[in-house]
DNA sequence: ATATATCGTTAGCTGTGCTAACGATCTCCC
DNA sequence: GGGAGATCGTTAGCACAGCTAACGATATAT
């Protein structure tokens, strides 16, 4: 609280935000159905072409029986089909089916829907900006990631 | 990538990069037994001055039943004290205990420690920009949530 | 004095995250 | 060929966060 500049209470600013931000976007899970992680998920396996389970489960930072539940979830829902591998047996295909293209689209749009237009109220100039700070965001988790804790 | 998309996938890419950056963080969570929302809420009680259950929960915009679970989750590791109100005896005061402030310091520290070092890393030019970036989300944040989902 | 409103808690649900342990499968190497 | 070891996904079981519904206690208004 000193001059406002120091990096860790930028860092901590900017950590305070997400909670709030994804709080936020939390609630237009409700009619969905479909949660932050399992969006997420989609995502990639909708635009990532199919992937198997473990694969998945790297790109989105989380621990293999963590994503077997979320492509469980998903798959109870009819958006995304598991295939074994003829090859290896042991492997899981994940790939999203038509019914899970068009579920994130819609459950994306839903939940981004209140997101985008407070974003969309933004001036020119500061919507160049956050487009800036978003990237900058992102260059930083980025660089956390290869890190050890 | 359209143009009139943009706003709409700012949001979606901000969106995504909430979800990365808190996985990454939660990482951090492990040896201090602060969870972000304790965290968070710790940090409002500490600069807040003593409040109520129920202006805690407004604050940290979450409902009355959860904000009572994370409290007692932080009196158990006594960083936080209820105290009765003798005026109304409906009402609980939260304060923060002097080892609530310490726990706040170190665990605001250890969690935000990756994520401060890797924006220390960032130029100058790029801080600044950062900087910017975090307070138009933050104002963003703060737009959505007057607003009906 | 009675009715109504408010506050915090409890109970019970869903979902996310983890580790540990396991069965199935593949691979390497003798 | 066949066994040892590695790899993959799942299951089981734990802690936590979020919600609604229902309740008891208290305060307030009529």
């Amino acid at each position: 609280m000193t001059k406002g500049h120091e990096p860790e209470e930028l860092a901590d600013q900017l950590h305070s935000a997400a909670i709030h931000l994804l709080r936020q976007l939390r609630k237009e899970d409700d009619a969905s159905g479909l949660s932050a992680p399992r969006l997420s998920a989609l995502s990639v396996v909708v635009f990532g072409g199919p992937l198997t389970l473990g694969e998945l489960a790297r790109a989105e930072q989380v621990k293999p029986p963590t994503m077997t539940r979320i492509v469980s979830g998903l798959e109870k829902d009819g958006l995304v089909k598991r295939k074994g591998d003829p090859r290896d047996r042991r492997l899981t295909h994940i790939e999203a089916t038509p019914k899970g293209h068009k579920a994130l689209a819609a459950g994306r749009a839903r939940r981004v829907k209140k997101l985008a237009s407070a974003v969309r109220q933004l001036e020119r100039k500061e919507l160049a900006e956050l487009r800036r700070g978003v990237q900058l965001v992102r260059d930083v988790v980025a660089s956390m990631r290869g890190k050890p804790a």
